[in-house]
Order: C-alpha cells, then sequence, then structure tokens
RNA sequence: GGGCCCGUAGCUCAGCGGUAGAGCAUCUGACUUUUAAUCAGAGGGUCGAUGGUUCGAUCCCAUCCGGGCUCACCA
C-alpha cells in the first residue's frame, strides 16, 4: 500500500527539510570536484560493542540525505557501513563472557581477538554479524565493509603509499594537536607486530615513499623492515578516517558532535593526501530528561531495545529526523508523544502536494514511500483504553477499536494492531505502576454496590444501552447532583484514573460480570 | 578560557528579510445517558538579551546570557 510519487524539479527546488539542503551542499561538492559515476556515503561502526541507537541514528539520517540526494539528482548511489575491525582491543569490554581469553589479546586487532561467544570467527565478526541484522531488521539499503578486509585486500595499499609520500605534511597536521609525550613517538602509520600480532604505536625509524615500506622496532626490540601494504600496517585514527575517505572516495558522511574536532582534522589530512573531505555535518547527541549526556556506563537515557518494546520504529525515526543539530532529550515520556506526531504527519502527507509533502517528515522515514493507512486512534486513547481495562489482553482492545471506529478499513486496523502491542507494553511499565486508586465516599459505595448488583442482574450480552442505563441509575439513585461527580468517582475507585471509557460499551464488551467484578475488587479494596 | 552547535507558544518542532505558525496540551460552547467521540471557537510568544545593518529582522552582523559537545590518551 505504498504509492511513490512523482514530483515536479520546481517543488523538488522548494523543498526545505534538512536532507534536502543536505544534498544541496554535497551537489555542490560534487561539482566543485567534477566527480561522475556512483556517489559515496558512510556511515561508522566500531565492533568493540554492539549497535546502538546512536548507529540506528546516522544510517536512519544519512538514508535521508541519500534519498532526498537520489530525487534531486536521479544519480546512482551507495551507502557503505564502514567497520573499525582492525583497531586494536584497548581494553577487555566489561560485561562479556570469558574476560580472561580474550585478556591474552589486548592490542591485538578485533578480527584477530576471539568471539567470546565462541559462535564467530573473531569478537569483531561476531560484532559486524549483529551490525548487518541490525540494519536488515529495519531495511536499510547498504553495503557491509570490514576495515580489515579493506587493508588486507590491498584496497588501501595505494592510499597508504600516498600517506608515506605526503608523511611530512601529514605529520605537520596532526603534531600540533597532540600532547607533549604522545608528539615524540606518534606515527600515522601503526604496523601490525611480526611477532605478536598486536598494533604497534611506535615510531617509524625509516620512510621509503618508493618502495612502500617503513621501518620500526618490534616490540622485542628487532628492527623490523616491513611494506605497508596487504594489512601488514594500518593507518592511526586520526589519519585513519581521512584515509578511508580518500580511498573509497567518500562523499558523505555525518558524524556526532563529539567528533567536530576530528571531522576538521581529518578534513585537513584528506586534502594533504590530495583528496576533497565529504560534505556532511555534526548531529547532536542525546540526551536524558535532566538533560544530561547519555552515557553508556551511567545507563541513563534509553536504549534503542526500550524504544522498539514500546513503539515503531517509524516513531523512533521521526525522532532522528526532528532537529538533528540540537541536543535533543531522549526518554520515555517522549515516546506516545512521538508516534502521534508520526502519524498525524502520515495522516498529512496525504493531502499535501509538491515541496510541502517532501518537507513532510514520514517522506524522509520512508524513503519516498510513505505508507496509506493511519490507524484509527491515537496512541495516547489508545493508552486510556489499556489502562481503563487494566492488564486487558491485546484481544479485548482491538474489540474496542473495531466496535468504536467501526467504518475503519482493514488497513487502517492492520495498522492499530500493531500498536495495541506497544500499547500494552508502555501501559504495564509507566502507567501502571502510577495508577492511584481512591477508596469511595459512602455516596460512592452505595451507587456502586448498587451498580455492581444491577451488572450480574442484566448478566452479559445484553445492549450497550442496558448497561449504560445502569450506571446512570444507580448514580441517580444516590442523588449525585452533577452526574459527571459519579461517572469522576467511579473512574478513581474503580479504575485508578480521572477519566475512562464510555461505559455502556466498556461493559457490553469487556462483559458484565468481569465489569462487576472490577468493581467488586474496587470496594473491597478501599 | 578557545572552537563548534543549539536557544521560536506549556511540550515537540516548522518558519530563516516584509504585520509570528503547526501538532499535542489547556480553556469555552454545542451535546447532557458521561470527562475515551464529534463539531465550533478561544487563550497563550517583548521569536534568550542588547546593540548594529536595513524602508523593514525571529531571520543578516557583533557582543552578552543560558544549554550541549570539544580542546591529555584512545576511538
Amino acid at each position: 500500500m505504498t504509492a511513490v510519487r512523482t514530483f515536479e524539479k520546481a517543488d523538488i527546488d522548494a523543498a526545505k527539510a534538512w536532507p534536502f539542503q543536505e544534498a544541496r551542499a554535497l551537489i555542490k561538492r560534487l561539482e566543485r570536484v567534477k566527480k561522475d559515476g556512483p556517489v559515496i556515503f558512510e556511515t561508522g561502526y566500531g565492533p568493540s560493542g554492539p549497535p546502538h541507537i546512536g548507529t540506528f541514528g546516522e544510517v536512519a539520517r544519512t538514508t535521508m540525505v541519500r534519498r532526498a540526494f537520489e530525487l534531486m539528482t536521479g544519480r546512482p548511489t551507495r551507502l557503505i557501513s564502514f567497520s573499525d575491525d582492525m583497531d586494536g582491543m584497548r581494553k577487555v569490554p566489561p560485561h562479556l563472557p570469558n574476560q580472561e581469553l580474550l585478556g591474552k589479546y589486548l592490542q591485538m586487532p578485533l578480527t584477530v581477538v576471539p568471539d567470546p561467544w565462541g559462535s564467530h570467527e573473531s569478537f569483531a565478526h561476531h560484532n559486524n554479524a549483529r551490525l548487518r541484522a541490525f540494519l536488515d531488521q529495519f531495511g536499510f539499503e547498504y553495503e557491509f565493509a570490514s576495515s580489515t578486509e579493506c587493508y588486507k585486500s590491498g584496497q588501501f595499499d595505494e592510499t597508504l603509499i600516498r600517506v608515506l609520500e605526503r608523511y611530512d605534511a601529514v605529520m605537520e597536521i596532526i603534531l600540533p594537536t597532540l600532547g607533549d609525550e604522545r608528539r615524540e613517538t606518534y606515527s600515522p602509520i601503526l604496523p601490525i607486530s611480526p611477532s605478536t600480532g598486536r598494533v604497534l604505536y611506535v615510531p617509524m625509524l625509516e620512510i621509503d615513499a618508493k618502495k612502500g615500506e617503513v621501518v620500526f622496532e618490534d616490540e622485542d626490540g628487532t628492527r623490523i623492515r616491513s611494506s605497508v601494504c596487504g594489512g601488514k600496517v594500518k593507518l592511526q585514527w586520526k589519519a585513519d578516517w581521512a584515509g578511508r575517505w580518500f580511498a573509497l572516495g567518500i562523499d558523505y558522511e555525518m558524524a556526532g558532535e563529539d567528533l567536530t574536532e576530528s571531522v576538521k582534522l581529518s578534513s585537513r589530512i584528506v586534502k594533504a593526501l590530495g583528496g576533497e573531505p565529504p560534505s556532511g555535518f555534526n548531529y547532536q547527541l542525546f540526551l536524558d530528561e535532566e538533560g544530561k549526556k547519555i552515557s553508556k556506563t551511567k545507563g541513563n537515557g534509553i536504549t534503542i531495545d526500550e524504544w522498539l518494546t514500546y513503539a515503531s520504529p517509524e516513531s523512533l525515526s521521526l525522532y532522528m529526523f526532528q532537529n538533528p543539530k540540537a541536543a535533543k532529550k531522549l526518554y520515555f515520556d517522549i515516546i506516545p508523544k512521538t508516534v502521534d506526531e508520526y502519524w498525524t504527519h502520515l495522516e498529512k502527507y496525504r493531502d499535501q502536494e509538491g515541496a510541502k509533502a517532501l518537507d513532510n517528515p514520514v517522506w524522509h522515514i520512508h524513503e519516498g514511500a510513505p505508507p496509506a493507512a493511519t490507524p484509527p486512534v491515537s496512541f495516547a486513547l489508545l493508552l486510556t483504553l489499556v489502562s481503563a481495562v487494566g492488564d486487558a489482553k491485546p484481544e479485548v482492545i482491538k474489540g474496542f477499536i473495531r466496535k468504536y471506529r467501526p467504518d475503519a478499513s482493514p488497513e487502517s486496523i492492520a495498522a492499530e494492531d500493531a500498536m495495541v502491542g506497544y500499547a500494552v507494553r508502555y501501559f504495564e511499565d509507566f502507567i501502571k505502576p502510577k495508577k492511584k486508586f481512591r477508596a469511595p465516599t459512602d455516596q460512592e459505595r452505595a451507587g456502586l454496590v448498587m451498580l455492581s448488583a444491577r451488572l450480574k442482574e442484566v448478566g452479559d450480552g445484553a445492549k450497550e444501552d442496558a448497561y449504560q442505563t445502569a450506571v446512570f441509575d444507580a448514580g441517580k439513585a444516590q442523588g449525585f447532583e452533577n452526574i459527571r461527580e459519579w461517572f469522576t468517582g467511579l473512574y478513581e475507585v474503580v479504575f485508578g484514573q480521572s477519566e475512562g471509557p464510555r461505559m455502556g460499551p466498556f461493559a457490553r464488551i469487556y462483559g458484565a460480570l468481569a465489569t462487576a467484578k472490577l468493581i467488586d475488587d474496587a470496594l473491597a479494596r478501599g
């Protein structure tokens, strides 16, 4: 049910959503460097840990720019998801099994470190597989690239030799950014020790660009002359990023705000190599509820698994679309709001045309092909329903929806059904613990006793009106001046909240006897 | 302290030189067998502050304030 629309050039030119602005900057860059052929986008991944919400954000946002660019230019594009799997393991990540075993592989490339779970060729292979499964789960289109493979296959050889040729220029750029101590031993080339297999942080004693060789001292003091080709050395981070841009011809890459300085530095280095830095920008990091930076060790903020427990990937994409240059809070309270905003945008998209449609987040979230169906009731409403029913089964909730939106299309119902599970879980974890059941007043108690008895009398299977009348009769019999007070009390005592579902239909669907039991339970509580 | 990014209605955000906008939230009215619905309407912002450029600035420039990141090593 997705319809890909076509857009006039004038509309595309008028589109102002940030992915289009990024695409325009990219187009300018391409004009400058006069590049033809496929345009290459890149995202990064560090395989010392599993993919996370930031990984998702980067790939999602990059894909948004990619699709905008394709619409504008019609040019072929590729997205490379690059894994830094040749980096040495600096320390054993905590919380992993087989800590002792891993400890023996410190400083070795992550593709040499054994897989602590034993299922893959190496630790990095394991995490690389997780990355791919992660990206596949969302349907991203990308090509995986392994740093180790790039080095070993010789794909980076030319670039490594270029680094040797421009060695002084590269050093001149990097050295001022280093502390005194590191400056003494720094080299942008990190040899892999032929004796121990570790990544060595040692100075280069000789550089021979013509032969593509370097001389360094191995861990055991042996003076080694080695080719830089075929994976015998790798580039140190500051040069690595630039080298990769150069070797792979990266045209676009965004990065976190924490890497702002690295982007600048890498840009200078890639120029020194004779290349041109990619287009891109620095997106902001996420904050927790109190505006503090989210850190993995602290465990504040929320993880992608948590988000996907309570809401759809589309809603998370919307979150990523919004304001990427502002530091945004990422915590549980924003989930329902984001979900409903997503549906609102999707609904609007149907009637929007031209540039308006292109500026609608859903165009970007769905890579140009937003679905047509929207659910008949909002997530917020759904939460109210779930909340009223307590720990109801999804089927009961779905029954309500079909009853109250009889005109909803099957597609619309299907869209809603997916939300029901999310709503139930959100309710269980965030709303239920906050429910406050108060004790009834004497007047309310009398009314509730009467209502319960009346419901049992009528029994299941009667018409809505019969139940609705029963509710009003019970209230009126107790002499409530304003019948609203009766309802408010009913909700607060029985449902633990001040608002609730229309009682007649509720009793009809939930069951009169079950409803009576809810009331009896509430009376027993108070 | 230097650099970069952000600061628009209660919340989330759009607008980026021409009399301030959306969604949600709030309130009011219709309804009155409801406070999940529907319809109609309203309130709410000195566009962080101050200067400057301009006929005119939320939008450009400068300074300041507030928030985030970054400036040893690693990535």
